[in-house]
RNA sequence: GGGCCUAUGGCGGAAUUGGUAGACGCGAUAGACUUAGGAUCUAUUGGGCAUCCCCCGUGCAGGUUCAAGUCCUGUUGGGCCCACCA
């Protein structure tokens, strides 16, 4: 019989679901535990991307592979159901989002079926499931009582006109993306969560994590955590002063000037009568800039001079002040000193408001900063030192007058969590009559979302909650009236923990039984795309860390082992979308293809963390190895034998050495090379020993499922290879009596030596004397033999 | 501006971590089978050339080494992230 993809699929997807054959007994310890975990999908309109099947495919070929070697494995999968993009579809089209987004999650859930996924469904759910969101929010609850959640008044990107709040990258220039509209910086109540309360954890615990450098690197440059000096600058004439940062202390003696960011509340405190007007205008001008216009413009450093003087408190040198919005607000105090010598940015506020600028190493300051490391000059005690030197002395100086003190910055910044949003979870919080806020207590769990008619943002910037009937506004807080929080989460919060809920999943008491937790937990592997490097990954470590430190679970980190899948590109190597013309849609390749083919393609095309380009050849390519293989099966069963010529045995062992190896290192590619190695060896030969070709077909399956699962049938007349135990190799069989090493004279590579196994130099220089090739170049006295064993034998002469 | 990654045939990519560069696949060429082939099988396939001999070849320029795609220095192009973080 030809190969039949579709009934094929058809036949073991039946079986699949027939037979539960993926389901993990999470209370069976008695295996060791494997816990393999894809990236959640958000269930869009569109369905599944090919870039899809990429990441599960690859923690399906590892799934497979444990159970194979005997572990307990989780291999769950959920949707992430919440958020924007589904509201946003459903105002435009009119329906409700829930509606919608159930809707899609029935699609993907079909599409992914379709791809031989072996997935556990009794550990589904999605974040829109009430019975999941009341532990979304009962930990927000618990972030509440332990002061990590807080409401505070913070600038927001609102836009009048679409009466709505934006975020940073929906402004462009001060104005809205969408209709261009002008957007202003004003006050907005917000819950944030204090997650730089666990800055210094979160940076700390990076160093024990199995993750991609790059994103480590990325982690750690957004938590951006900075050594340095903290120092007190008294004002002149009063009792004030300020703190400045700094990670330079050692350029405090070319201080020529201070710099307060227009947010910082001395600036409207100090301000000069005079000056007054300038810097209140000045001021109010930065805070109607959104961030995004404020570093978008051209760099040009603008301030006003407050008039007034602080004093260095290393040298008591009278210098202005100024406010000057190239100065973070957020960050460290929100004040430096200017060393415009030393500092680039400062050297261009120096020079375009004609402020003194004095050297303190030794370098050229003619054009620009010098900010390399050089000799101290100007700077007392610091004289002669370098960078680290004057650092050290200046920094003991100061805490010896007491005015200043080492102090680590972070550059994270609390986490604005609230959104004026229709669809998310509703923050758990009543606000009483007089003022306060309340958890809601946790056996009222959930905060259930009201259905509503209308949903839109209303008109005034209030969040679409504040529309929702009394009934579900109006509410009590021990014995109390209150009023319910109209706020919503953003999508991370159910992202944050969703791989907690995974080992129990239907827990109605608490958020998943600590003993599954502490088997479970952390995630051995865990694979998704590296747009999530960031927030999505150091949110779920700070929910980790949090729900460490209340008792929840032992584990600090959620996520052991990190891998990225790359991009399918579009044929023509770029990102694949519909205005390019170049999206390829996976329902029309399992159709025509099959999905052990669209697996198989997915796999091969590269390495599993770059990016790679959608190819119908090679598509066609590995549809065409399937097909060579089940001929094999199919055609040639009168070359099998039960009776072992030791024809294959090299390539087999080989085979199952490398492919064991090259699946644990995620290195796809060159397993299938192999695989097709081995294929090709078995064509060639004259009997085919069958356990092998049993053994080949539980590895192939693994990427192959259903193509796998058909021909291992065929071979054993057993159904489902799937707890079968994975092949394993006789290193003898590998070692040869004889290895071929490279030839060379002088370096370069001219012959090849066949030699026994353990051959000495005079044996591989006696077998060379025999190489004409080489010989051909001897000419010339020996100068030198290097000999490395089973490598290479290189002549010197000259 | 800073950080990280990357560069190998016509194409996707291998290379035991310093040891004959180009595994495997795609594409191409020739042949076999066939009414037919866009199926299958066999052979060849980095470039040059005096064609199985030799020379040149891993973005570019240097260096270390008996030996470099691999290590070091510099440089150019591509990708991603952060971006006035004091």
């Amino acid at each position: 019989m030809p190969y039949d993809h579709q009934a094929i699929e058809r036949k073991w997807r039946q079986f699949y679901e027939d037979n539960k054959t993926f389901e993990c007994d999470t209370r069976d310890f008695s295996k060791p535990k494997y816990y393999v975990l894809d990236m959640f999908p958000y269930p869009s309109g569109q369905g599944l991307h090919v870039g899809h099947p990429e990441g599960y495919t690859a923690t399906d070929i590892v799934a497979r592979k444990k159970r194979m070697e005997g572990y307990n494995v989780l291999h769950p999968m959920g949707w992430d159901a919440f958020g924007l993009p589904a509201e946003q579809f459903a105002i435009k089209n009119n329906v409700h989002p829930e509606e919608f987004t159930r809707k899609n999650i029935a699609h993907f859930k079909e599409q992914i079926k379709a791809l031989g996924l072996s997935y556990d469904w009794s550990k589904e759910f999605a974040t829109i499931d009430e019975d999941y969101y009341r532990w979304t929010q009962w930990i927000f609850v618990k972030m509440f009582e332990n002061d990590l959640a807080y409401v505070s008044d913070i600038p927001v990107n609102y836009c009048e006109e679409l009466g709505t709040v934006l975020a940073n990258e929906e402004v462009v220039d001060g104005k809205s993306e969408r209709g261009g509209y002008p957007v202003k910086r004003i006050p907005m109540r917000q819950w944030i969560l204090k997650i730089t309360a666990y800055a210094k954890q979160l940076e700390e615990g990076l160093k024990d994590l199995d993750w991609p450098k790059s994103t480590i690197e990325m982690q750690k440059n957004w938590i951006g955590e900075s050594h340095g000096v903290e120092i007190d600058f008294a004002v002149k004439g009063t009792k004030e002063s300020f703190q400045v940062y700094t990670t330079r202390v050692d350029t405090l003696y070319g201080c020529t000037y201070c710099c307060l960011a227009p947010e910082h509340p001395l600036v409207k405190k100090l301000v000069s009568p005079s000056q007054r007007e300038a810097v209140l205008k000045y001021v109010e001008e930065a805070s109607r800039k959104s961030d995004l216009a404020r570093t978008s413009l051209e760099k040009e450093k603008t301030g006003v001079a407050l008039g007034v003087t602080a004093i260095n408190p290393i040298n008591g040198r009278e210098i202005p002040i100024y406010v000057a919005d190239y100065v973070l607000g957020a960050y460290g105090s929100g004040a430096v000193m200017a060393v415009p010598a030393h500092d680039e940015r400062d050297y261009a506020f120096a020079r375009k408001h004609d402020l003194p600028i004095i050297q303190v190493l030794e370098g050229d300051i003619s054009e620009n900063a010098f900010t390399g490391d050089a000799k101290h000059i100007n700077s007392d005690l610091a004289d002669g030192l370098d960078i680290a030197g004057a650092k050290a002395v200046i920094t003991k100086k100061l805490v010896e007058l007491g005015k200043g003190r080492e102090k680590v910055n972070y550059k994270l910044r609390d986490w604005v969590f609230s959104r004026q949003r229709y669809w998310g979870e509703p923050i758990p919080v009543a606000q009483t009559e007089d003022g306060k806020e309340h958890a809601v207590p946790v056996k009222d769990l959930p905060v259930v979302l009201p259905k509503m008619e209308d949903y839109r943002p209303a008109k005034d910037g209030k969040p679409p909650l504040s529309k929702a009937p009394k009934a579900w506004l109006e509410t009590t807080y021990e014995g109390q009236k209150a009023v319910r929080e109209t706020n919503t989460m953003p999508q991370w919060a159910g992202s944050s923990w969703y791989f907690l809920r995974y080992v129990d999943p239907h827990n109605q008491n608490v958020l998943a039984d600590k003993e599954l937790l502490d088997h479970w937990l952390p995630v051995d592997l865990y694979i998704g795309g590296q747009e999530h490097a960031v927030l999505h990954l150091l949110y779920a470590r700070f929910y980790t860390r949090f729900l460490h430190d209340i008792g929840v679970l032992e584990a600090k980190e959620p996520f052991k082992r990190l891998y990225h899948q790359g991009m399918i590109l579009g044929a023509n190597g770029e990102k694949m979308s519909k205005s390019r013309g170049n999206v390829v849609n996976p329902d029309d390749i399992v159709r025509d293809f099959g999905a052990d083919s669209l697996r198989l393609f997915e796999m091969f095309a590269g390495p599993l963390n770059e990016s790679k380009p959608w190819s119908t050849s090679g598509l066609t390519g590995s549809r065409r190895f399937i097909e060579r293989v089940y001929r094999l099966v199919e055609d040639f069963s009168d070359k099998f034998s039960d009776q072992n010529s030791g024809e294959l045995d090299t390539s087999y062992h080989s085979l199952v050495k490398k492919v064991s190896a090259d699946f644990e290192a995620l290195s796809f590619n060159t397993a299938i090379a192999q695989m097709m190695v081995f294929i090709n060896d078995a064509y060639k030969a004259k009997t085919i020993y069958r356990p092998y070709l049993e053994g080949f077909v539980k590895m192939f399956g693994c990427i192959c499922p259903f193509v796998g699962e058909e021909l291992f049938e065929k071979l054993t007349g057993k159904k489902g290879f799937d707890y079968e135990p994975w092949p394993t190799y006789d290193e003898s069989k590998l070692k040869k009596d004889e290895v071929t090493i490279a030839l060379a004279i002088n370096g370069k590579g001219r012959d090849t030596l066949t030699l026994p196994v353990g051959a000495s130099q005079e044996e591989a220089i006696e077998a060379a004397k025999k190489s004409e090739k080489a010989m051909k170049h001897m000419v010339g006295t020996i100068r030198k033999v290097i000999y490395v064993p089973g490598k290479i034998l290189n002549i010197i002469v000259s």
